[in-house]
Formats: structure tokens, C-alpha cells, sequence
RNA sequence: GCGGAUAUGGCGUAAUUGGUAGCCGCGCUAGACUUAGGAUCUAGUGGCGAAAGCCGUAACGGUUCGAGUCCGUUUAUCCGCACCA
């Protein structure tokens, strides 16, 4: 039969649609299975063919899972809040609202062309009311919780509020709960809610005016457009995703996830261990040590700065202490003397934007405040410094110096003439002059020297022992610190979900959460306004009406019956947070998701998608998800269970050779000196077939080359790309796919050409899912004839039952396909469909019973034909509700083995043994064996390695 | 700098996990059928060699009867983090 897949696809896709093929319920006696996409944000670009590798892979598994009789959840949505959107509606006045409705529309058509197999009636879009509602209940929620260290979970902020009244814990340096003013408490408050509004230094972009979250910045620059990226101080909301870094770190031993990715999140975590030691300040007349004051210990917050370190067993090679140029207690030190020179340094330190800073990291700067600091340990004076290679988000932003075993401290200290002491040593009787060093030695091994009582101890010991000795004498403790920071959850943006928050006498409230969805108001203008406020600015009906708990025109605000509402929006990632628990139960409009929804289906059981959302969503998932755990939504600390990376796919661009000399001359690659008269000019790889160039096409396509002329390859070239005379051969390199260098393929182009089914196998066929490689469509001929030939083999149908030889064929087959999905190697899997299709193409007839089989493995991979086929074999309905078929064993059975033997590893003797024989008859068999006995020579073998099935070594 | 990974024909890749390296596909070569071929089919295709054979999985070394696979050193490429004390 032929193979006619613009008729078939249309069809059966028409055929799923009606008969709802892919809906998926709560309620089953199957076992259930979870296979989820990351969901796209939908550009105006449209899908390329990066986009539905993943989606690929996960639908054959989705799909493979309901033929071995799962309910699978395999839904799909849109992350359809976003700046793009945004950005467009600022240039052109167009809502985003109406950008992104198309956006998605042209998605779904192109995602249908493909046969997924979603339920699309669970369709989620961040950007619904009905969706966003529970991002606004969620982020309620996290108001009102703060961290519970003692449960070790979140807790209802109103527990801690009974606490506080109940005298059970103290508030800590502010005055007693019960002296304070209601505000007082409000504001005390605000400093464990999960979600919470402080002051704080963010990440600004003037540019995209707006905030944005660590993971939104390399290098200094924002990830979307690439603009320069500011510190500055300000009144944001933040996720205290920090409270979570344990739990964050621990989960990721529950996951089956890759080990680089782990190791991602754990880096970005950043969990180290190590000890906050509390450092006095000397007085500045003491000259002797025991005149220096170390009475005074107790007044910590006054009189001593505390730091952080990991290396403990050095503090006796502290020889200055550094604070970063933010520290609060710079001000009060500093010297007279010194004032100037310091304030100039901090307000020179404090104006550098953050690329600068990075760009000059090896640059040493740096200023001393003229104070000492005494060690605690020695009671050495030592002098404090300021700069800003110690900074102020991490740890107490001071630290002590060990300039011998630290290689910042060290180069500080070789440009500012400070001293160096070695107090690690590999052999502890080998000591050399750290003047005499070009490097520090930074290494945690070796032994402890020139260290007091701990001088001798191996390093990892004098850790331990200098913890215990800074807990004994009161000034420190064992301390682990996180490298994470809170989430900052403000954008100064339009397009995102609004904050459920109005404000009293400037302190945040929220809306009931009776009255959710906080609807995003209208604007009539998409930037910042005038007084620089985000864009919400703008919206004529955004104040909160306490009384009547509605939304009412700004200009009723009296701020005592009306409010103004927040004016921030949240970020991308919140909407993106939640989403796979949604699907569990999308139109619930009582919850979030229903208790039953997400006790059937727990959590994600496999999650596809793109390792560049390591340090973003994942992390935000992770945390969201455990949040809601805590207050008893979720079911399982993690919501992702296993996770598979898809490789990036790269751009493969083709180039054509202008001539230096005459513009319209185009020299084909191969001629010889070709390199030195031409330069290369990208040419749309739509024109280009396995990298030859389609002339009159090329001439077509932009009016300039209109009268091009060329020269074409000789036949001098054999062995190259079908480098006949009369082509046009064309150069390429692997780029990153991007229009401007017209590598973009678009899937629509090849499902026109080859069909969907080419399409995934192909995509499949390329290489490992998890494995980066580039789009080159040079292959996808071969593929496409399998599926031809695979039809094919239905001219040759017979009702006979099959012989020995298909049947071996088909249970092999069987056995590999299976093996392949169940390890995620859709690449060999396809290439074992074509073995098994070559094989059986050599048979006169094939049998019914065989094809039967072959069709149900081959309906995940290419849905479509796969339903042709079936009917062609004559069943009714659709071949998804058909069942995955099991391979008989005894099928597989090979009649004899063949055992190369290895004689001292250079002789090699080749027996033909019966199939199924034990170990013992194996050797008795190499004992019988003539030739073997020849080469034993009557000597009695010293040793016979049998391994099952494989071989035998015979020693001799 | 730290961390993670990868390295196999002209190309994408495979190798039952330590057991005959190169399956499958592309490309290429030759042939068949064709007015034609960018259709289809057949055969060949790691390198050197006329052949027997020798060499061959980034490089060097090790373990083993046996290494693409395990261990060590080095090199190259990719990814993540990056003054995180």
C-alpha cells in the first residue's frame, strides 16, 4: 500500500479530536502516570523544531504508558504572562492580551499538525483569571506563613502571633511583643511571612524598566534583550525561598533526576558549612595584647562584628579582617585619619554597577578604616579593611583574612603589603616563607601549623576543634550558610498576574480571598508612568473599596475606606510555579486543585523539558510545591520525580560564496581557491537541499540576487556531497537558530513535505533526546522511507500464521522497542523498527499475526500511519486503546552460541555449543572439543571462565 | 578558578554494560530499471595492503585471558556557577 500521509494525518487527527481519544479522568482502576511538558511561553515566532523534541519524547512515553494499560495525565498550556508580549504592546499599542491569544492560537495549530496526544480539555494559561486566581491564593498563603524552625515547616502566621502573646518566644532586639503598637507588629511581622516586603538591594533594568530575579541576569546583563543591569535599593516583594534551602537541597537525593542537574541546583544553593565567629574590636589606644578589650564579648552587636567562614582551623592565620563597603558599622570605626579616604572609597564602591564590578574581578581595591579588630583566638590586633571583593549578600559581609590559604585574601594581601602566616602545611615539617609564594594555598588538606592548640591536628580535625572551642568560649557556633537568596517577586510590569495586596496607612494588606481573581485592570499605556511607577500606574479603576470589597476608580482613594492597590505585578515564574498541579484538576473553581485530583495522581511521575530552567522554575517549583505541602495541598515534598533534559537543538546554517570582486558572481565551495576570493553570506537553509542550492529559488528570494551567476562545482571533487558538476554546493556551520541567520527550520515545512510521522520519528532518529545537536534535515529521507517500506510490507499481508523466522524477527523486535522506551532511547528504538522492516521486507509474505503486533509498537512513534494500519488489519477503533504487546522468550532462543576462546590472550579457538546448557556442560564441552584438546595438549585447563551466553576463557 | 559532562568512519550515531568495534540512517561508489532521476531496487563502503594480514574508539600509561566500556595522567569541546569567605 501506499504511503499517503497528507490524506491519513488530517484524518485520524480529525478522528481523535471527535472521539476525544485523548481525554483523560480522575477516576480509574488503572494504575496512573504523569508525563508533562514544560509548557512554552508562546512567542510571536511560533514553535521551531527545538521546540517538540521534548514533546516528542514525552508523548511516545505517554503514549506507550496507555498501551501497557496506565491512565496518563499528559496535558499541555501556556506560560503565557511575559515580557515579549509586553514589549511588543509598548512599539505597537496592540494589548498583549491580543498578541498572546494569537500567539497561542498559531501554537496549537501547529502542535496539532504534530499528533500529540494531550487532553487539551485541561488546557491551563497562566494569563486566565480562572488560572491566575490560584497564583493569588497561593502567593495569600505565603503571606500568611511564616517558617517554623522548630517544625521545620511553614506554619500559619497567626501560630507565631500566639506564641509571641503567650511570651513562648521573644522578639528578638525590637521591644516586647506587648508593648507594640498594632503597626509595630505588623511590621515586626513582616520579617517571617514567606512573602514578604523589605528594602532591598535588586537587580534594576533601566532599560526593561524593571526588577529582576538573580536567575534573569548574566553577567550583568538582563537574559531578554541584554540590557545593563544596576544594584540599587528597593521596596520589593520577596519569596523567603531561603527558608526552604535544606529541604531544597535534601529532596534532591529523592529525585531521579540527572547528576549535573542536581549538581546545578545544589551549587546554585550553595550550601556550605562553617562557623560565625564574633570578632571584638580593639580599642584603638591598647598597644599590649592583654590591655586589648576581651572583657566585653558579651555586647556583641556594639563592640564586635561577626563573620563567616568555611575554614575555621585557619583563624590563627588571620592577619586583617575585611568588611564590604555596605557594612554597616564602617561608619561608626573609622578613624578620623582615615574618614575621607573611606567614604570616598564606599561611595566609589557603591556606584559601580554590577557588570563593571564583574567585568574587574581581578582588579584588587580596597581601603583600611584605620580600626583593629582582635582575634579572638590569639588576641592579636589586626587591622579592618574595606572592599569589595567581600560582599554584602552573603554571609555578615565581613570576613576574617587568611591570606595564606585564601586566594582573594591572598592577592589583597601581596597588593596592599600585608602580612601573610602559614598555618597549612602538607608536611608540617616542610614550612616555606609565604613571601616567597606565588599562590596561596587554598586546599583542605594537610596539617594544621603555627596554630596553637591545634597546631599537629590534620585540618579536618582542627576544624572541629576550633568550632568547639569558639561554642565554649561563647563567641561563635557551627554555622551553614546558603548561597541562595530570597526570590524578589515584584516586576514593575504590565503583563503579569497583579498582587492580591492594597495598602493601609503604607502597610500591605490582602484581599479576601472571597473576592479572588484580582482582575488585571485596563491601561492605556503599557510603560512606566510618568513619576516612574510600574505601568499599573496608568489604570483609572485600581483602588480597593475595604467595605464593599470591590475594585473601585483611583479616584476615590481616601485611604480610610479606599485604598490603593499594589502596582508591582509578579514575575514569570509564579505562574509557572504551580502549573502541573492545576492540570490535576483545571476547572475547579473551589481550590486550587481538588484533595481527590491530587491524592490519585501524587505528583509529576516524569517531567520533559530544557536544562536552562536548572537555577529558575525548577527551583521555584520545587519550593512552591513544598510550601503548598506544608499546609496540606500537595501530597509529595517533590513534584517532579524523574526528569529528563532534552538536549538544546542547534541551528545548522548554510552559506553561499560572493565573490570579492563581483557581487553577483557566487563560487560553489569546492573550487579550488574559492576560500580567498569570496566571503560567506548566510543563505535560508529553505532553499538548500543536503547542502545544495536550490539556483532559481536562491535567485528568487531577495531582489538582489535576482541576476546572480555562478560557478558551479566540477566533477573533480567524488567522495564529497554529490559534488556532480552543475550544482551549487554549499558551505555550513553549526550557529545557534536565530532568523537573522536563516537556520530557523519550521516544523510546518516539514510536516507539509514528509508528514507528522517523518517528523517525529526523525526527530527521534537524530541522537539521544537528552543529547545537544544540531537541526540538519540531511537524514530525513531515510526515515521517510521506512515508513513507506513499513507500508509496504501490508502488500505482502497473508492470514497464514507466521513461520519461525518472522516470529523471531517480530519478538526480537518486541523486546528491543520495549527496552528502548522504558531507558528513553527513541534513536535506537526507530533504528530497530527499520531493522525489523528490512528484515521481514525480505520474507515473500508477512503474516497478519505479525503486523497486528508491529502496528501497536509502531503507534507511538508514528500515531497516525500506526491507525491507518490497524484498520487495514481490519480492528475497530483506535489503536491507542489497543494493548502493548509482550515478547515470548522462548522466541528469542538462539540455536547455537558461538564462544570465541582466548588462549594465554593470543590464541583464539571458536566453539559452536547447543543453546541452554549450564555451565558445567559448557566446560565439558570445551574438554570434548577437538580442537580445544589440541591446544590443551592434554594438559588439564587451570581455569575455565564461563560467562552465561557469552564465552569461555580457558587458562592454561 | 570551582563543579558537571562529552570525545567512536566523510556525517548523525550503535555496541546486549568488560566479550568478534562500527548496528541503523545519511553521504559516497558500482550496477539494474528508466526518455529522465533529487524515484525505486541490488551490491559495496573504518584505514593501509594485490592478498594473507596489519592497524584502528582524542593522547599516554595501568588493571584484566580480554578494555570504546574500569582506574590514573593529559588534551580538546560543551554546559552550569563564578570575588559566595
Amino acid at each position: 500500500m501506499d504511503y499517503n500521509f497528507s490524506e491519513i494525518e488530517p484524518k485520524w487527527q480529525k478522528y481523535w479530536r471527535e472521539q476525544h481519544t485523548y481525554r483523560c479522568l480522575n477516576n480509574s482502576d488503572k494504575p496512573h502516570f504523569y508525563v508533562l511538558d514544560m509548557f512554552p511561553y508562546p512567542s510571536g515566532a511560533g514553535l521551531h523544531v527545538g521546540h517538540p523534541l521534548g514533546y516528542i519524547a514525552s508523548d511516545i512515553f505517554a503514549r506507550y504508558k496507555r498501551l501497557r494499560g496506565f491512565n496518563v495525565l499528559h496535558p499541555m498550556g501556556y506560560d503565557a504572562y511575559g515580557l515579549p508580549a509586553e514589549q511588543y504592546a509598548i512599539q505597537t499599542g496592540q494589548h498583549p492580551a491580543i498578541t498572546t491569544e494569537k500567539n497561542i492560537a498559531r501554537y496549537r495549530e501547529q502542535l496539532d499538525k504534530i499528533g500529540f496526544s494531550f487532553d487539551w480539555e485541561r488546557e491551563v494559561r497562566t494569563c486566565d483569571p480562572k488560572y491566575y486566581k490560584w497564583t493569588q491564593w497561593t502567593f495569600i498563603q505565603l503571606f500568611n506563613h511564616y517558617y517554623d524552625t522548630e517544625m521545620d515547616k511553614a506554619m500559619p502566621i497567626s501560630h507565631l502571633v500566639e506564641k509571641l502573646e503567650k511570651g513562648e518566644i521573644s522578639a528578638v532586639g525590637d521591644k516586647p511583643w506587648k508593648e507594640m503598637s498594632d503597626e509595630e507588629r505588623q511590621d515586626y511581622l513582616m520579617n517571617f511571612r514567606l512573602a514578604y516586603l523589605a528594602d532591598i538591594p535588586v537587580n534594576w533594568c533601566p532599560e526593561l524598566g524593571t526588577v529582576l530575579a538573580n536567575d534573569e541576569v548574566v553577567n550583568g546583563l538582563s537574559v531578554r534583550g541584554g540590557y545593563p543591569v544596576e544594584r540599587k535599593l528597593m521596596r520589593q516583594w520577596s519569596l523567603r525561598i531561603t527558608a526552604y534551602a535544606q529541604r531544597l537541597v535534601d529532596g534532591l537525593n529523592e529525585v531521579e533526576w540527572t547528576d549535573s542537574l542536581k549538581e546545578i541546583q545544589r551549587n546554585w544553593i550553595g550550601r556550605s558549612e562553617g562557623a560565625a565567629v564574633w570578632f571584638p574590636l580593639a580599642k584603638s589606644e591598647a598597644t599590649r595584647p592583654e590591655e586589648i578589650l576581651m572583657g566585653q564579648i558579651e555586647t556583641h552587636e556594639e563592640t564586635s562584628f561577626e563573620i563567616f567562614t568555611t575554614r575555621p582551623d585557619t583563624i590563627f592565620g588571620v592577619t586583617f579582617m575585611v568588611l564590604c563597603p555596605e557594612h554597616e558599622m564602617i561608619e561608626q570605626i573609622t578613624t578620623p585619619e582615615q574618614r575621607e579616604e573611606v567614604e570616598a572609597y564606599v561611595a566609589w564602591a557603591k556606584n559601580r554597577s554590577e557588570r563593571e564590578r564583574q567585568a574587574e574581578v581581578k582588579k584588587v581595591s580596597g581601603v583600611f578604616t584605620g580600626a583593629f579588630a582582635v582575634n579572638p583566638l590569639t588576641g592579636e590586633r589586626i587591622p579592618i579593611w574595606v572592599s569589595d571583593y567581600v560582599l554584602a549578600g552573603y554571609g555578615t559581609g565581613a570576613i576574617m583574612a587568611v591570606p595564606a590559604h585564601d586566594s582573594r585574601d591572598f592577592a589583597f594581601a601581596r597588593h596592599f603589603n600585608l602580612p601573610i602566616r602559614q598555618v597549612v602545611a602538607l608536611d608540617p615539617h616542610e614550612l616555606s616563607d609565604p613571601a616567597t609564594w606565588e599562590e596561596s594555598m587554598d586546599a583542605k588538606t594537610g596539617y594544621s601549623v603555627n596554630s596553637g592548640f591545634v597546631t599537629g591536628m590534620k585540618v579536618k580535625d582542627a576544624m572541629a576543634a576550633v568550632i568547639d572551642k569558639i561554642e565554649e568560649m561563647g563567641i561563635g557556633s557551627r554555622t551553614v550558610n546558603y548561597r541562595l537568596r530570597d526570590a524578589i517577586f515584584s516586576r514593575q510590569r504590565y503583563w503579569g498576574e497583579p498582587f492580591p495586596i492594597y495598602y493601609k496607612n503604607n502597610r500591605p494588606y490582602t484581599i479576601p480571598e472571597e473576592c479572588l481573581p484580582l482582575l488585571l485592570p485596563e491601561v492605556k499605556d503599557f510603560k512606566p508612568t510618568a513619576t516612574g511607577e510600574p505601568p499599573l500606574g496608568h489604570a483609572t479603576v485600581w483602588a480597593w473599596d475595604e467595605q464593599n470589597r470591590q475594585v473601585v476608580e483611583t479616584s476615590k482613594i481616601d485611604n480610610k475606606t479606599v485604598f490603593p492597590l499594589e502596582l508591582s505585578t509578579m514575575p514569570g515564574f509564579a505562574g509557572s510555579s504551580g502549573y502541573y498541579l492545576r492540570y490535576m484538576d483545571p476547572r475547579n473553581d473551589e481550590a486550587y486543585f481538588s484533595k481527590e485530583a491530587v491524592e490519585y495522581w501524587q505528583n509529576v511521575d516524569l517531567y520533559v523539558g530544557g536544562a536552562e530552567h536548572g537555577t529558575g522554575h525548577l527551583i521555584y517549583a520545587r519550593f512552591w510545591n513544598k510550601f503548598l505541602f506544608d499546609i496540606g495541598m500537595s501530597v509529595k515534598q517533590e513534584p517532579f520525580q524523574k526528569l529528563v533534559n532534552q538536549g538544546m537543538i542547534q541551528g545548522r546554517s548554510n552559506f553561499v560564496y560572493r565573490s570579492k570582486e563581483d557581487n553577483n558572481l557566487f563560487i560553489s565551495k569546492n573550487i579550488p581557491g574559492r576560500a580567498e576570493k569570496t566571503v560567506p553570506i548566510h543563505v535560508d537553509i529553505n532553499i538548500v537541499n543536503n547542502d545544495i542550492l536550490d539556483i532559481e529559488r536562491f535567485r528568487q528570494w531577495r531582489p538582489e540576487f535576482a541576476n546572480a551567476r555562478f560557478e558551479l562545482e566540477d566533477q573533480a571533487m567524488p567522495g564529497d556531497n554529490k559534488a556532480a558538476a552543475g550544482r551549487y554546493v554549499c558551505g555550513w556551520e553549526i550557529e545557534k537558530m536565530s532568523k537573522s541567520m536563516y537556520n530557523v527550520q519550521n516544523p510546518d515545512d516539514l510536516v507539509a513535505r514528509y508528514g507528522a510521522d517523518t517528523l517525529r520519528l526523525y526527530e527521534m532518529f537524530l541522537g539521544p533526546v537528552e543529547q545537544a545537536k544540531p537541526w540538519d534535515t540531511n537524514g530525513i529521507e531515510g526515515v521517510h522511507r521506512f515508513l513507506k517500506k513499513f507500508c509496504k510490507l501490508f502488500d505482502s499481508l497473508t492470514d497464514a500464521p507466521a513461520d519461525k523466522a518472522q516470529l523471531k524477527i517480530l519478538h526480537q523486535t518486541i523486546k528491543k522497542i520495549t527496552d528502548d522506551i522504558e531507558r528513553f532511547s527513541f534513536n535506537t528504538a526507530v533504528s530497530n523498527f527499520m531493522i525489523c522492516t528490512n528484515d521481514l521486507g525480505g520474507m515473500k509474505t508477512v503474516s497478519k499475526e505479525v503486523l497486528d503486533k508491529l502496528v501497536v509498537l509502531l503507534a507511538p512513534f508514528a500515531p497516525h500511519i500506526a491507525e491507518e494500519l490497524y484498520h487495514v488489519l481490519g480492528h475497530e477503533g483506535s489503536v491507542c486503546q489497543a494493548e502493548w504487546p509482550d515478547y515470548d522468550p522462548a522466541m528469542l532462543v538462539q540455536d547455537t552460541f558461538t564462544y570465541p576462546v582466548s588462549f594465554n590472550g593470543k590464541m583464539r579457538l571458536t566453539l559452536e555449543l547447543p543453546n541452554g546448557i549450564t555451565q558445567e556442560e559448557a566446560v565439558a564441552a570445551v574438554k570434548a572439543d577437538t580442537l580445544a584438546q589440541k591446544w590443551l595438549d592434554g594438559k588439564e585447563p587451570k581455569r575455565i571462565v564461563f560467562v552465561p551466553n557469552k564465552i569461555i576463557n580457558i587458562v592454561i
